[in-house]
DNA sequence: GTAGGTGCAAACCCTTTGCAGAGAG
DNA sequence: CTCTCTGCAAAGGGTTTGCACCTAC
């Protein structure tokens, strides 16, 4: 029932169970190139089971990050957003105005990383870096109506 | 009534008023080195002023945000946290682990808020930037639990 | 007197929890 | 057969909203 045969017997070994549920909401995230809200999550999953409840996704949400399967974020969104764990590392640029979440890649934040290890002894998640701002589109908007916020 | 009469000035030809309730929720921030909760606000407040509602501050925060007055961000505690808005820039370095919070100034940031203007046309909140990541404490006691995350 | 603000309570939203029953091993 | 996981429904916690009243101006 699995295609991930290694993943299962690890499970096995520590008592746990491979369940139809859990091997959709893993299914779901894999299948998704960006991040996924738990509602995001539900809704994709019953696309094929439909009758998934989402006690038993947050509880998989939380079951696989102890693992190190899936990462969870909270972008500040007002909800928690998860996604798959991957190698090639990368980062987000989150505009605060139109809350558009820009993917980049490691390069640009690798000397800072270094940085507050160094300086702080800080282990910055550089797999998961989370930068608010204002992007592009949102700067040249803002500066029009700018002048007087209170209104 | 007031220790800001250019402030109150300018909102009331904005159509604002001055209530003593937005008074004392910008004091208990003016008061305060760091973060407060909304629920800490309150709690200051109501050391001199007993009867204030939580909606009252919820409001006037976003009323001071859109002036620009307070910040807000979602740390990823559960909760916004608020502070005033300084100009001395410093950044946080979170831990996901104890959730201990560490202020460092600008300085170890500036070069990368030029790069990722420059490479994404990215402006980066460079007055309150949020780094997560494990400190230097829960690093080692990391090291020693780890190794069997599933369990 | 006239909006803008306040207080109160209820609604909201996402997430968590308790418990009885289902199903993986 | 056992023990983990599920489904359901209800509770939780921080935040928001609707509405009548109050008060800054």
């Amino acid at each position: 029932m699995s295609r991930h045969p290694e993943l299962v017997a690890s499970l096995r070994e520590a008592g746990h169970r491979w369940t139809p549920q859990r091997e959709s909401v893993l299914a779901a995230l894999a299948e998704s190139a960006r991040h996924l809200t738990a509602e995001e999550i539900i809704a994709r999953v019953r696309v094929r089971y439909p009758y998934l409840n989402k006690s038993a996704v947050y509880r998989n949400l939380a079951f696989l990050t102890r693992l190190g399967l899936v990462h969870q974020t909270d972008l500040g969104h007002g909800h928690i957003e998860y996604e798959l764990h991957q190698d090639p590392h990368h980062h987000h640029l989150i505009c605060r105005h139109c809350h558009h979440v820009l993917q980049i890649d490691h390069a640009a934040l690798a000397t800072l990383g270094k940085k507050l290890e160094r300086d702080f002894g800080f282990q910055a998640d550089l797999d998961h870096f989370a930068i608010f701002g204002v992007c592009k589109k949102c700067q040249t908007r803002a500066a029009k109506t700018a002048k007087r916020a209170a209104r």
